[in-house]
DNA sequence: CACATTACGTTAGAGACACGATGAAACCCA
DNA sequence: TGGGTTTCATCGTGTCTCTAACGTAATGTG
């Protein structure tokens, strides 16, 4: 049980200007007061610490015609590091190289086998690929980061990955063991929900939910500020919520699932009975796009499921968004009407507020982009619950 | 927006190392160290803090028999103070007094007109009744709580409470410039939600779900560690989730909600169609343990659609516990076979952690209890979120 | 019976935050 | 041209936490 020191508020603080610089870009330490509501003197000592980490740049601005001082900018030194993140997935890895910002530098794809002594060789193999691409050393990677389609324990162990057909896989100790940067692993889901509010759509959103579409669906629920997990890390685990009584049996055993519907193959199985012969959400979504009619009502099936789904999410949680990411992006836009109208329909908590459903902002990439979330979290030395805006930024006191 | 200072960490102190001694009992400042996590230097400056305050009284205690310096022991003094909780429904005010570690002492109830007016006049007349039973006058009173059914912004303000008929009521204000003490108000099923963590049965839970019955049926999200609202204050209004498509018509205008079948009126009318003049959950309640049969099959159905209600939560929330609670409590025994039967039948995520549905600590007076839980946390000065046990206890770093 | 051992609590020092005051660097205007 | 004003950043003081060392009060032991 961690205390409540000194130095953990100052890395708290490091990192709040940091985020302020990153999403605000340059500011000087005045508007940095303002951005994250801190005292002057605060922003002060953390302007320094991060000017001796060489994390910041500043450069003195010329007068801009007023009265006063003029400011100091600071600026994010993107030069002087990277953030790699990354997805494991069965039978695939992916890599997304970004400066400390989140932007990309460079990408690797390669395919594994099963076991997790293959997937991490692969991994570790598309890393320095990655890194060599652009020139880049060991010296500069602040924190990798990794997502998982895998039901994880908090210290970043796969307590049961039924994809990958792993259990109880130390992946985060393996991999900080080979790497001798910071290294954080998490749920693939939960990871592309991180991105997302760090960088993406949900930026300024409190509470919204992330579903993503792969191999299977997956959801992950972000409640009041931070990613809630649930008791036993089965929160917003949809895949399998019943959508059609006594509907088309699902690889869970059950009938009826939103996965057995929506699933990519389940997709694709639903497409090859009227005689389409699409695999991938990709294709189908191409097809969608040529105006394939029995393609476009198949989507509007599934999106009404979905749209069932949403709507029972949003009479419990009440959240401001519903984002849509992962593979299941490509076929977004034609579920997107079928959700809405299902949503408007049945989604009637008499006086409710309105929620909306939109599309990730990093589509397939998502997870990917969710590794490098972690990275960055890893990098400034965050656990999740820190980034937590009510621990970080009270509301007035009741 | 209040910034992290040390002043605020201090009264956090405070009130963990003061509900260490109200949950577990006297204590010495080591076994305080080993159950709040504190540094030994810091509980012991924030016990001579409450001793100065006058809320701990210190016991040396004798030797055990062991070798070292016997402990001295801190303990609650109950005797300094009371906390008041009340809770406002439609044409009725109930009060409570308790000392300052939740036990009753007084309780009062009356009938109030519709007006604000009306029911700010009997709440006081009410408070002045039960100190005035106990021979306590306001000096003694550290802080007061109201539970109120409706949608409340975070300031203490009634946004909407449609079965009071009010509209915008700065409740807060106008009860804190009436007395001169610490005044919370809270919705009345959040309040009840409060009072199970702090006095009842969901003491060690960070994620559970209340559901309180009562004229209508509203839930709570007490969620990680702290209550959930939402993006609107919606969230957990489960009241008019649907439950039998196209079925009875609910006060909301839709037909099939949940309230249409399990709130009060709902019981009575279902229970005289079937030939039972039962008013009230109480009588229903009398009624069941008296084995009436047709009272039983009526419950066994509600308790059937409010299992449906409870295994959509469970598979979106992973919650440990589902808590029922109010005047609903009266006919719950009722009713939890056969939540519990739809339970085990409907929410089977693949591989789900168990859920148990249990009864509310406080059955019926769940919200004044709440009110009590609301005039605690006045007491010690913290607004609700710095009750979050993970800001308040984080775990170990990633 | 003196001294070690054990257990409990407090004090001393360093780091961090907030507040208020001070220093720094421009503009403005008589 | 020189003082006043405005804006930006830093410094000094007080409080709080944590770490580490110390004081305190009992029991054991040769």
């Amino acid at each position: 049980m961690q205390r409540l020191n000194p130095a953990l508020i100052r890395r708290l603080n490091v990192a709040r200007v940091f985020h302020a610089l990153r999403v605000g870009g340059p500011a000087s330490q005045t508007e940095l007061v303002r951005s994250t509501g801190l005292d002057p003197a605060t922003v002060s000592a953390v302007a320094r610490h991060l000017r001796d980490e060489g994390l910041v740049t500043t450069t003195r601005q010329p007068s801009r015609g007023r009265a006063g001082r003029p400011p100091t900018q600071l600026a994010i030194d993107a030069s002087v590091g990277v953030l790699v993140g990354a997805r494991l997935e069965p039978g695939t890895v992916r890599v997304l190289v970004t400066t400390l910002v989140g932007e990309p530098r460079a990408t690797w794809q390669g395919s594994a086998g099963p076991t997790v002594d293959d997937a991490l060789e692969t991994l570790a193999g598309g890393v320095e690929a990655a890194l060599g691409e652009i020139g880049v050393g060991w010296d500069q990677v602040r924190a990798v980061g990794v997502g998982v389609p895998a039901l994880m324990s908090l210290s970043g162990r796969v307590a049961y990955g039924p994809n990958l057909g792993w259990r109880h896989v130390p992946l985060q100790e393996r991999l900080a063991e080979r790497w001798s940067v910071p290294v954080a692993v998490d749920n693939d889901t939960s990871a592309a929900a991180l991105a997302e509010t760090l960088f993406g759509a949900a930026r300024d959103v409190r509470d919204f939910v992330m579903i993503a579409g792969h191999s299977g669906i997956g959801g992950a629920l972000y409640l009041g500020g931070r990613l809630y997990r649930g008791s036993g890390g089965f929160a917003g685990e949809i895949g399998h919520a019943r959508v059609v009584d006594g509907g088309r049996r699902c690889s869970c055993g059950d009938r009826g699932c939103l996965e057995a519907y929506l699933a990519e193959d389940a997709l694709a199985a639903r497409l090859a009975e009227r005689g389409r012969d699409l695999a991938t959400y990709a294709a189908i979504g191409t097809a969608a796009a040529d105006g394939d009619t029995v393609v476009l009502e198949v989507l509007d099936e599934a999106g009404a499921l979905l749209g069932r789904v949403i709507a029972d999410l949003v009479d419990v949680l009440d959240p401001e968004v519903i984002v849509l990411a992962g593979a299941l992006s490509h076929v977004v836009p034609w579920l997107l009407p079928a959700v809405e109208r299902t949503l408007a329909d049945e989604a009637l908590g008499a006086y409710r507020s309105r929620c909306r459903v939109i599309a990730s902002s990093f589509g397939p990439e998502a997870v990917t982009m969710g590794g490098v979330g972690l990275a960055m979290e890893a990098a400034l030395s965050l656990p999740g619950w820190l980034l937590d805006q009510d621990a970080a930024m009270p509301r007035s006191a009741t």
